[in-house]
DNA sequence: CTGAAAGCGCTTACAG
DNA sequence: CTGAAAGCGCTTACAG
């Protein structure tokens, strides 16, 4: 590889004028600027980003902190609005790999070590050992699905409580009353919000909450499973159930359908996120649409923001939701 | 952030010490390395990896350069068996955001400006304008589900003729004779192979290949989808179809449905990858196994191999294939 | 408009 | 066993 030693040589000039031309510096001759850029050209010179990031105390570089798998289709997508918005913006992603093995491993001294210069965070619980001290670097900083803020930290979210309302609105507006709720976890936001959201809904329509009716799971296809059978398992089951992922939703109707029932016939069941599959399943999902590659995007977009402007306000940003209506939900039965 | 002086000064030694310490050399002595140590822990000192990357040539970072989507499952899958062989290794990922505004952009002089130790490629076609100057540079690479070898350059893959194979057999024991095949593009060896995979066993029976019943596509949902209408339109359509995708198989298998027709019971359909969604479909899919996380594990470690002993010839890896037997096959009818 | 020099945070012969 | 010094490849005041 050519160093910025031998384009000057070769152009004969010093290194800070080869420097100022890859920079556009104002202050070259176009004669100069001219010979410098055809020698970089001809010795196929690239600026080394480590030096240069050396010197400039940053990397051009944005991690990220995702504690679920890749396998999540909510994580696919969320990547690949996430690489949309990198292109042609100068940074690269970087996947910082957790070390298990270091009891003290700390990934905010890995970003730190590795000159991130902003991370984007998708999963993170409120109690998650690394994010205090995350949120007390000057790491600009993301969160996806978290309502967590900080000095140098804001999120991006969906209109989850808006969503599950609209949700519960189109079961009412079939004629179901006896409606479950397969909820997240407690201890992410989206979860409380989505909760919220069916207690709001129900209450708006002058129902109840049967305490049975909710249940509390992770996002997983086996979480529904497992909280279908215990629905299934009760006295008076319900006629339909919001579910809060859709992959609990296959989940909750694939037991459904084991057990001889069917969707929506007997049951109906409605899912959250509109991942891609929703529309692949048969029966194809009805289902509460996020947006989530645009989630992506504009994730990095106020991230890079935040990290070309110190004053640019950490922000807040939630994308709307709607209700996809197909397959799986019907007017109960009489 | 606290710097090697910064350690050196408050313990009282050079910074040469320091390093040493750091990079675990022998030759110090245990009073000097115990005051280091701690004193590097006050002062939550972590080493530069711009700046030791600087001076060694190297960046302990792994470039992935994916063309499709990260929304393709086998992506996902393959992103999370490469993550967990990262765990521990100290290599982080980086995705190399590619550039499309600049018109002669490298994805090589992208990597060397990143100074990435090494990469793994997936979806790379033969004439993907980058292969060649990617094969020339010394840049240690990994290509999966690619027949691509270099100097520094090996590829892993599945038993992707033997997969195919074991289809067509399955298909025959079953009764079936009319057999199509839904062939992914030529111009990569998992297309070639496959295809192959298909004659080959074909023969093996003593079937004849009716051309009409081959089709060329992608690996996409739409592919399979197209493929299928074009055979439903056939005068005499065939009663099973081996695609060469699991998700080229839910687009044939929606298809079929579409047009009152079911599977497996008057077509028998085979896909290939056996991703997550294989099992979660309905019908279940019967399709040809590979093991995507092991993989993008082995790629990764055999990759690393590589970077660290420059004598470690690039590797061929084939890791098995096997047929899962679900629902979407059956008897043809009579 | 141009360049010499210092410095970013490390590592590595080499001398002692 | 320890440290001074050069150097990795850049950028940036600053002087001219």
């Amino acid at each position: 590889m050519a160093s910025i030693h031998d384009v000057a040589k070769e152009a004969g000039v010093s290194v800070a004028t080869v420097s100022k031309v890859i920079n556009n510096y104002p202050d070259v001759s176009d004669k100069t600027r001219k010979k410098v850029s055809q020698t970089i050209k001809q010795l196929k010179y690239h600026p080394n980003v480590a030096a240069r990031g050396l010197v400039k105390g940053r990397s051009w570089t944005v991690g990220v902190f995702v504690t679920t798998s890749f396998t999540n289709p909510f994580v696919s997508e969320l990547l690949e609005g996430i690489k949309t918005a990198l292109q042609n913006s100068g940074y690269d992603l970087v996947l910082l790999s957790t070390r298990f093995d270091d009891p003290n491993y700390s990934f905010v001294e890995h970003c730190l070590s590795r000159n991130v210069d902003g991370v984007v965070g998708f999963g993170v619980a409120r109690n998650d050992p690394h994010l205090e001290e995350l949120l007390e670097s000057d790491i600009a900083t993301m969160f996806v699905d978290a309502d967590i803020r900080g000095r140098r930290a804001g999120y991006i979210t969906t209109e989850n409580k808006a969503g599950i309302m609209q949700a519960v609105e189109h079961l009412v507006e079939l004629g179901h009353s006896r409606i479950s709720f397969i909820s997240g976890e407690l201890d992410k936001a989206v979860g409380v919000l989505r909760h919220e959201g069916f207690m709001e809904g129900m209450k708006a329509h002058n129902l109840s909450v049967n305490p049975d009716y909710v249940r509390i799971s992770d996002y997983s296809m086996e979480g529904g499973t497992r909280a279908m059978n215990d629905l299934l398992a009760l006295n008076e089951r319900p006629t339909a159930v919001v579910c809060t992922s859709d992959m609990m939703a296959f989940g909750a109707i694939n037991v459904i359908h084991r057990s001889g029932l069917s969707v929506p016939e007997d049951i109906s069941v409605i899912g959250f996120d509109n991942t891609y599959y929703s529309e692949i399943f048969s029966p194809a999902l009805t289902t509460v649409n996020q947006n989530i590659p645009s989630i992506g995007s504009h994730a990095i977009e106020t991230l890079i923001a935040m990290i070309e402007n110190s004053d640019f306000a950490p922000s807040v940003v939630t994308e709307p939701s709607n209700l996809v209506v197909r397959c799986t939900t019907a007017k109960p039965r009489k």
